[in-house]
DNA sequence: GCATGATCATGC
DNA sequence: GCATGATCATGC
């Protein structure tokens, strides 16, 4: 029967939400609309409440975000969701929270989203104790649904497909305590308008609002600056561990760092991390090759290989880097101080490029939500040393002025119409902005074979499979992001 | 077979 | 010598 269950009771709520699973959102409505129950039930009081005065059903626009986002609380659960910051079960202190699932081009599953917990306030004293936090009061005990999303068909037709109780585990927590210090501190120094998703590793402070002008607020601390508004939230990567490792259990184990090397806690993870390979500084990759019974073979792979040896880890995964979305990056540098080579992100679509803005650009998520574990070795005329490791994130000025404004200026062309001149032989060249124009972004081919179909009858190559085709109908050669080697060297110049 | 990270090679 | 365009290599 609808809204039957006993508000005061954990496996009562539960056991009657699991029913959930297998539902649709329009199956969920459908219910409520053949039943009776046409008042919600207020969990702040006893027992149902006729509220036909404040109750109006009205079926939400299916295009409008987030409008999913209620169905559940008021028409399975039977209560005005309201925006006091209370657990929703208040009784037991549950809080309702549903995410979506993504099915990935080979079927597997995958977090869709951040889960976003509840917002930071910039405008008063921060609650410095974390158990006495909101984040805390909203993350103890979640009622955690998950449905599976898909673009293709209307939302309404979404499934609930697990409905789990969730909290995180012990480990966890000691990494989000510190993240939520970490957050806590930069508003405390007034710096809130430079906080970025990717300061921390598990919690995080993301972006609210549909862009950064609608939604400035002053600060209370320092000098009052507007800072973007966030919310607190576990970052998508988390979420992605916590759907395979407590919801589909089906989660090949990694390795973790922190247990190979029975970690300390009370240090920061980073800094932990950190000094597992500054034990290491001054040995060059063939001594370390030799310490790790790796063949010094100087292949791509060698010196990533090594870093993962240095953690004590055996394979190329570890638990922690895949929960905090860090990617490892080791960077050589030669003789005269300079790297040689660009660093390279993920190939794009053109036409997919073009649609976005910076705001919601694969990139910009990218930068604002990926940390990077830089791992840095020096030539020294025969091997190169190690000498040194930091973590690190994209600046927030670096990415929401310059990456910003060079990105538009990308996509503006590509958007435009690229203009090519070859000798119908490679290479191609293009009018895109080059690496020496810009201080942190450019773009290059990133692809197996160079592949192009111009308007003038030039084609080389596959282009199903190494280009992709420019909003003008000509293909080019499929392009990544890089990042200037020029700006990665400002970046580890503390190491060198 | 692709995603990801890394490096090569030619022309100016 | 360096910038740009092109390509390689490993792991999943």
């Amino acid at each position: 029967m609808l809204f039957d269950y006993d508000d005061t009771s954990e496996d009562s709520i539960y056991q009657y939400a699991k029913k959930l699973e297998g539902m649709t959102f329009q199956q969920i409505m459908d219910a409520f609309n053949n039943s009776e129950q046409k008042y919600y039930r207020n969990t702040k009081n006893q027992s149902f409440k006729v509220a036909e005065d404040t109750f109006s059903y009205t079926v939400p626009d299916s295009k409008a975000k987030g409008q999913l986002g209620n169905v559940i609380e008021r028409y399975y659960f039977g209560y005005m969701p309201n925006g006091i910051q209370d657990a929703d079960f208040s009784k037991t202190g549950i809080e309702l929270k549903q995410t979506c699932i993504d099915k990935k081009k080979n079927g597997d599953f995958t977090a869709g989203e951040r889960l976003s917990i509840t917002n930071i306030s910039f405008s008063k004293p921060v609650e410095e104790d974390f158990y006495s936090s909101h984040v805390w009061d909203k993350i103890k005990k979640i009622l955690l649904i998950h449905y599976l999303r898909d673009k293709t068909i209307d939302r309404w037709q979404y499934q609930i497909k697990y409905v789990n109780m969730f909290s995180p585990p012990a480990e966890d927590l000691n990494i989000i305590i510190q993240d939520y210090n970490k957050i806590i501190n930069k508003i405390k120094k007034g710096k809130a308008h430079e906080i970025s998703e990717s300061d921390t590793l598990y919690l995080g402070a993301c972006t609210k609002g549909k862009d950064a002008k609608s939604s400035m607020i002053p600060q209370y601390y320092g000098e009052h600056i507007l800072a973007r508004r966030r919310n607190f939230c576990f970052k998508r990567q988390y979420m992605d561990y916590v759907l395979h490792e407590y919801v589909l259990k089906n989660r090949v184990p990694y390795e973790s760092i922190i247990k190979s090397n029975n970690l300390n806690m009370n240090v920061s993870f980073e800094l932990q991390i950190i000094r597992l390979i500054e034990k290491h500084i001054g040995k060059t990759d063939k001594e370390l090759c030799d310490l790790f019974n790796r063949p010094y073979n100087q292949n791509k792979a060698q010196w990533t290989d090594i870093t993962y040896r240095m953690l004590g880890i055996k394979g190329n995964k570890a638990e922690e880097f895949l929960k905090a979305n860090i990617s490892v990056r080791s960077i050589r540098v030669e003789l005269n101080g300079k790297i040689n080579e660009n660093m390279s992100f993920s190939p794009f679509k053109f036409k997919e490029l073009v649609k976005e803005e910076w705001e919601n650009s694969a990139i910009y998520n990218y930068f604002e939500t990926t940390r990077f574990l830089f791992v840095v070795y020096q030539f020294d005329g025969q091997y190169y040393k190690l000498q040194g490791a930091k973590i690190w994130n994209m600046p927030y000025y670096d990415l929401n002025v310059i990456a910003k404004k060079e990105w538009i200026e990308i996509r503006n062309i590509i958007r435009d119409g690229v203009k090519f001149t070859h000798k119908f032989r490679l290479p191609v060249n293009n009018n895109l902005p080059k690496s020496k124009n810009s201080k942190i972004l450019h773009i290059r081919p990133h692809a197996q074979k160079a592949a192009y179909l111009l308007k003038d009858g030039f084609m080389i190559g596959d282009i199903h499979k190494n280009a992709n085709e420019l909003p003008d109908g000509q293909w080019m050669t499929t392009q990544s992001f890089w990042v200037n080697n020029t700006y990665i060297e400002k970046q580890i110049e503390d190491l060198i």
